[in-house]
DNA sequence: CATGAATGAGAGTTCATTCAT
DNA sequence: GATGAATGAACTCTCATTCAT
C-alpha cells in the first residue's frame, strides 16, 4: 500500500508542477502565448507527458481556475471568525486584494483573463465563486443589522464592494498603477480599503 | 491640392475601417485569436492590403490604444461644465462607466488587455491616460474645497475611485456578472455609482 | 479577362500537381501513411501551400476519389458503340481491368482503400459509381434480348461479372499474383477475361 | 516440465488475446488507426506488456497473418471429402466466400490490406498462400477429367476462379456493396456463386 | 493601390517504443 | 512477468508576413 501511495503523491506532484509553471507562464504571457512547450520546459520534461496528466492545455486552464478558487474561498473563511462586522468586512475586503497581490497569477486567471473558448464550464466551477459572493453578503447582512448600509439594497452594496476591491486587484495585476508613485502603492492600497469604510 | 487631400483622405478612410474591424473582433474573441485574415475578411479587402495601412499586427492594436484613449478623454472633458463638484465627480463617474459599456472593445484593449509583447512605447500613450487622471485629482480637489472628502489624501481619494469604476466596468467587460440577475444589471451598477457618493 | 484566365488555370494546375501527386502516394503507400508534408515535398511546394488548394488531408482523397469516377465512367462509355451485345460485355470487362492496370493508384483509391474516416461521401461521389453499374446491367439486359445469361437475374449477372473483374483487377492492384508466373500475367488475365464469357 | 508447460501454455494465451485483439481493431479501422494502446485497452493489460510478447506492431500483423492462413487452408480442406468434383469445386468456393464473412479482419489482413512496410519475409507466408491454390488446381484438374473445362489451361482457370470469388469477397470485406440491396445481399452472392459454375 | 500565392515557423496533439521498478 | 512513466519524432493544420504582378 505504501508504494500505491507514493505513486499517487509522485502523480499529484507532477500535475502540481505542471500546473505551477503553467499559472506563471499564463499570467505573464497570457493564455494563448504560453505553448504546451513551453509548459513542458519549463518542468523540464517531454511534451508528451504533459499530456499524460492533461488532456489537453484547456484542462490544465481549467484546473488552475479551480484551484484558484478553492484557495481563494479558504482565505475568505479564514476572515469569518472576527466579531465586529464592519471589521470583517474592511478585513474582507483586505484579504480579498492580498490574495490578488500575492497570487496574482491566479487572480488574473479567475477573475480577469478571457477564459478559452468552449467555457465547458460555467456551472461547475462558477459555484465556488459564487460560495465567495454569498459569504459577502452575508457579511453586509450583519453589518445592516449592526446599522451599517441604511437604506442601500444588499445586492447593490455587494455588487460595489466588489467592484471596488476587483477595481484595485485588476489594476494591479494588470499593471496599470503606472502613474502612480511606485513606492507608495502599497499604502495607497491601504488607504483606498479604509476610505471605503466612510459609504458604510 | 485638393488630389493630395483626397488619397489622404481615402487612406485615413481604410486605417479607420481596419481598426473599426479589428476593434470588434479583438474585444469578441482577443487580440491573440484574431488573425490577420479575419481582419481582411470584414473589411472585405486581401490580407497583404492591410499591411499597406499598417506594418503588423501589433500596431494596429496600437492605434487602437491610442483611438481608444483620445475618445475617452472626449468624453471625460464633456462633463466638466457641470458646476457642482459632487455631481461632477458623479457624472465623472457615469461617464467613465458609459464608456466602457458603449465601447467594451475599447475599454478592454486599454485597461485590461495585456499589451501585446514589447509595449516599447509607454511613454507616448500614456500621457493621454494621465491627462484623464489629472482631470480626476482635479475635480476632487474642487470637491474638497467644497468640503467633501474631509481627511482624505486627493492621492487616496482619486485611486479608489478610479478602482471603483474600473471594477464596475472590468467585470462587465470581461463579463463576470453572470452570479447578478441579468435583467438587473444596469440598475445595479447605477446603483453603485450612487452608493459610492457616501464615502465623499 | 486574359489573366483571370491564366490565373484560373494556374491554379487548376495546381489542384492537378497537388492531386496527382497525392494519387501516386496515395496508392504507394496507403492514405494513412501518406503526410502532407509528402505530398508538399513532391510538388517542391511548402506544407502551407497545399492548404491553399484544398482544406485538408481528406478534401485531397475526396477529390481524388471524384475524379477517378469521372475517368472511369468515361472509359466505359467509349465501348458503347460496339453492336455485339456479347463483344460489348467483353470490352467493358477488358476496359474495366485495363483501367486498373493502367491507373491502379485511381482503382485502389475507388475500390480499395479504405475511405478516410468521415465518409461524408456516399450520396454525393456515389452516383457516379452507380452510374456505371447501371451501365453494365444495361449492358446484360441487352445481351439477355440476344438469348444470352438464360434464367439468371439481371442483379445476379451484373454482381457476377463485376465480381469477376474486381477480383482481377484488385489482386493486381494491391499485388496479390506473386505465385503467378510474372512473364504471363497479362496473357492470364486475358485468358481469364475471355474464359467468363462460357458462362453467359 | 510441468512448469515449464504452463508458462509455455500462458505465453501462447496471452499471444492469443493480443492477436484476437488486434485482428478485431485491424479490421475495424485499418492497421494505421489502430494504436498500441488501443490493442493493450482492449485486453485490459498495459501497452508495455505487448512488447514482451512481439517484438512490434508489425510483427502482431505478421503473426496475424500466418493465422489467417492456417486457418484457411484449414477450412478448404474440410471441403476435400466431397467426391463430385465439380460439386467440391462449388463448396471450395462457398467456403472461400464464407472464410471472408465469418473473419472478414483475417481476409482483409491476408488478400486486402497493404503489408505493413517492410514486409521482409514474404517466403515465409506465402507458402502457406500457394498451398491452397494448389489445392484449387487440384481440384481444377479433377474436374477436366470428369470433362470439365474444356479448351481451358488450368492456370486460367484457376485464376478465372479465384479471380471470382476474391472479388466477391473483397466487395464484401471492404464495404462496396451499397449500390446492392442490403436484404439481399447474402442471396446474391450466393446466386453468384452457381452463376459460376455456367463456365466450368 | 491591391492582390493572391507562397512560406517558415510553430501550434497542439498523438504514438510506437523503451525502461526502471 | 507486468507496469506506468517518459520521450522523440512525427503529424495535421494555422498564421503573420512577404512579394511579384
Amino acid at each position: 500500500m505504501g508504494i500505491k501511495e507514493r505513486k499517487e503523491r509522485q502523480k499529484s506532484e507532477m500535475r502540481d508542477a505542471i500546473l505551477s509553471a503553467a499559472l506563471t507562464l499564463f499570467s505573464e504571457q497570457g493564455y494563448e502565448n504560453v505553448t504546451m512547450r513551453n509548459i513542458a520546459d519549463k518542468i523540464e520534461y517531454s511534451v508528451g507527458t504533459i499530456y499524460l496528466y492533461y488532456k489537453d492545455k484547456g484542462e490544465i486552464f481549467f484546473d488552475l481556475h479551480n484551484r484558484g478558487f478553492a484557495e481563494f474561498y479558504k482565505k475568505q473563511l479564514e476572515i469569518q471568525h472576527i466579531k465586529d462586522p464592519i471589521d470583517r468586512l474592511v478585513a474582507h475586503g483586505e484579504a480579498y486584494v492580498q490574495f490578488a497581490i500575492e497570487y496574482p497569477e491566479y487572480y488574473d486567471v479567475m477573475f480577469i483573463s478571457r477564459t478559452p473558448a468552449k467555457e465547458i464550464q460555467k456551472s461547475a466551477h462558477w459555484e465556488e465563486g459564487e460560495r465567495t459572493y454569498d459569504l459577502l453578503k452575508l457579511n453586509i447582512r450583519q453589518a445592516m443589522e449592526a446599522g451599517y448600509f441604511k437604506d442601500i439594497h444588499v445586492e447593490i452594496a455587494a455588487f460595489s464592494l466588489w467592484s471596488f476591491v476587483h477595481g484595485i486587484a485588476s489594476l494591479y495585476v494588470r499593471d496599470r498603477l503606472r502613474m502612480l508613485p511606485s513606492e507608495h502603492i502599497k499604502e495607497i492600497i491601504s488607504g483606498a480599503l479604509h476610505f471605503m469604510k466612510r459609504a458604510y
